[in-house]
DNA sequence: CTAGTTACATACATCACTGTTTGTAAACAG
DNA sequence: CTGTTTACAAACAGTGATGTATGTAACTAG
């Protein structure tokens, strides 16, 4: 009963679904390769063929909804011309609005920050979200030691605290509204919590009154 | 071999300490009462004599350092002839810098945030828990609804949301702080960032030159 | 057309964990 | 001093998970 290349990857992609829905329900630890395979529609098998185990499954699931590091800091030279701080700005908002827009993501995002353990077996996993999240803060703290920018952080903040700041405070967001969604809403409510971070972090923060970023 | 109640009561906590030390080296789910009793140099009988089961373990645990929710009010309110911010203020810096006054704290925020899996298991320990951040919440937004503070809003911020947004900064801290404890000092960082925070939300938010909370 | 390989399913061996039950010596109440 | 209860230890029963090994039919390269 072999498949063809095609059927291979479809069936890939199910136990991918499955295992997030499985991981976001019960938890990775309490679910077991059995069950994945089992509501994939497959045996332990197939999944051993596609995966080496489950840390490894995990981790596949997790680079499903990084955005790559290099497309961050593209974005954030490409509007060069304009003040570099409203490009991370917007950058952040985007972040949180995202959660909105992909379901995935929420669902990867929960199983990340409530849904999983992170101990020996998921080690590698953690660590390469880690360098993520220490390639983000270190762009924000790029961002903020930029010529023109840093002149205009307040008095006791360095561009360091202020990424670190900045960065808490996403995070926080985050896992405050995917912990419960009726806290806030990001379509609204993301831009002026982001924006009050910024104040707080610069001197001269456009006000509530400042323009809308394009889209 | 009964033990005397004094005994009784060093076996709990010989218990919850094992349990504590393990969660967090191995996780929640990954560490069995098996492993708990022999860490604690006990049988699994005792374990079972003292709690119900793991998920009743690990709520006794948490429950060992939530202040408790009118420990909070009162401090609040204790202030009421100072700025009822400030007082906020000072609570929020504390909380963070507790983390490294107290291993304990730090050991169980860190199994709370990083070493468990919040599922049908847990979930009695997860909704108390959830309370009481729902408290905190709904007291931060108190504080930004008070008569004489509410016109110090900035103009797109609401009580609603400056509560929230203060909570996701202080949360991400702690998150963030946990994660990689080199990522910012607590004992210096926390008041400026915290501090930060205050200025986005409030317009006349005293700047870095403010007066150092008396202790 | 046919090796060889792929994409699984099936079977096997092992072990760990949970909850409960039973046993028991020592503490404690009266 | 004695019956009762306490604070466990030890044994039991059942279940499930993991990793691997083996089987196998169909795809595919040549």
């Amino acid at each position: 009963m072999r498949r063809t290349k095609e059927q291979a990857e479809n069936t890939r992609r199910d136990i991918l679904a499955a295992a997030e829905t499985l991981f976001l329900e019960k938890g990775v630890a309490h679910t077991s390769l059995e069950h994945i395979a089992r509501q994939a529609g497959v045996t332990r098998g197939a999944v051993y063929w596609h995966f080496e185990n489950k840390a490894h499954l995990f981790h596949e699931l997790l680079s499903q909804v990084r955005l790559p590091p290099e497309q961050m800091a593209e974005r954030l030279s490409a509007c060069a011309e304009r003040d570099p701080l409203l490009a991370l700005r917007d950058l952040c908002v985007e972040a949180i609005e995202n959660l909105v827009h992909s379901q995935q993501r929420r669902r990867i995002f929960t199983i990340l920050l409530r849904r999983c353990e992170f101990t020996e077996e998921l080690r590698e996993a953690e660590q390469r979200h880690e360098a993520f999240i220490n390639q983000f803060i270190a762009l924000c703290e790029q961002q903020f030691a930029h010529a023109e920018v840093s002149p205009r952080l307040q008095a006791d903040m360095s561009p360091r605290l202020a990424a670190r700041a900045l960065h808490a405070l996403i995070v926080g967001l985050f896992s405050d509204w995917l912990r419960d969604p009726t806290l806030f809403d990001p379509l609204c409510d993301a831009r002026p919590m982001i924006d009050a971070g910024f104040r707080g972090l610069i001197r001269d923060w456009p006000g509530g009154a400042g323009p809308r970023a394009e889209r």
